[in-house]
DNA sequence: CTGTTAGCGTTGACATCTCAACACTAAGAA
DNA sequence: TTCTTAGTGTTGAGATGTCAACGCTAACAG
């Protein structure tokens, strides 16, 4: 529509065209992060009333049997610890989890939360399969593994 | 115990090496499109005084000649419009860019603003270099090009 | 016992992002 | 003209992320 000007504006094009400058290479990665990223939300924690972090959080909780030490979770995350205490304290007062002292600071799963994490998670690995790995071929994904671990 | 299956998968699976789940493939992607992003912000916006959405918007400015109607920002950019309006707002404040009604907004970078993007502009491709492009081979930009367009 | 140091978590302020609701303009239909 | 519709931008509220400053606890030295 407004775009007719013969270069800049389209991300299409400088995709297909990344090997000029690593700037658009890096421009191509964000968008495919950002959509790929919408895309799970959309048919996972946004289908079950959860945000993402909240989703992260309880996903992270469920894998580690239900409980984690705060720093634990935040280590495994790469989160900060603050991002952490925020979303903890959101988290809480909707009634997803508890924290108790013990030396540190224990994550634990309510009934609510199980509950959650347990219906989201089968859709969860459904749609990154969907949006994600039944879209690339097993070497593809293989030089990706290898990439992103060097990253 | 909710995991059963998870890390209990036979050993014959055998599967194409490192992440076994599509979930774990996800979070790679996640970790190290994070990774990078911390590290050119970090020396480019940040060592420049700007945020991230500054630099993002400064970029695109620059890249069309100073100036864009505030819909086309928003479209190059795959932006919401309010994300466009409230973000402008806070540099219009700072004075990086004006606003100006003719028909839709017409968006222009101040003196100010054009110092500061034309100052980050060849840090910013060095950085991504340094943090991105230069640890992989050519192939694997192909291959990675062809895997971002696709999604 | 007292002071120090380090690790862990919280809090408040602020920047950013999203959503819903609203306002304004332009173009076309009645 | 008047009404309607589409496109565009703004605003306010709430959720999220980041930073700096603070409080608490444990370990350890004096």
């Amino acid at each position: 529509m407004s775009t007719s000007n013969g270069e800049a504006a389209a991300p299409d094009e400088a995709m297909t065209d990344a090997a000029c400058e690593p700037v658009d290479f890096w421009s191509a990665f964000k968008r495919a992060h950002e959509v790929v990223r919408a895309r799970v939300i959309a048919d996972t924690a946004e289908a079950a009333g959860l945000s993402e972090p909240d989703l992260t959080i309880l996903a992270n909780l469920d894998k580690a049997g239900g409980s984690l030490r705060q720093s634990e979770l935040a280590a495994s995350l790469g989160w900060d610890r603050t991002r952490i205490s925020h979303q903890l304290t959101r988290m809480g007062k909707r009634g997803l989890v508890t924290r108790e002292r013990a030396g540190g600071v224990t994550v634990t799963l309510t009934d609510s939360g199980r509950t959650a994490i347990t219906a989201v998670h089968p859709g969860l690995d459904t749609a990154v399969r969907r949006h994600l790995t039944d879209k690339l071929s097993a070497q593809e994904i293989e030089t990706l593994i290898s990439v992103f671990s060097r990253l």
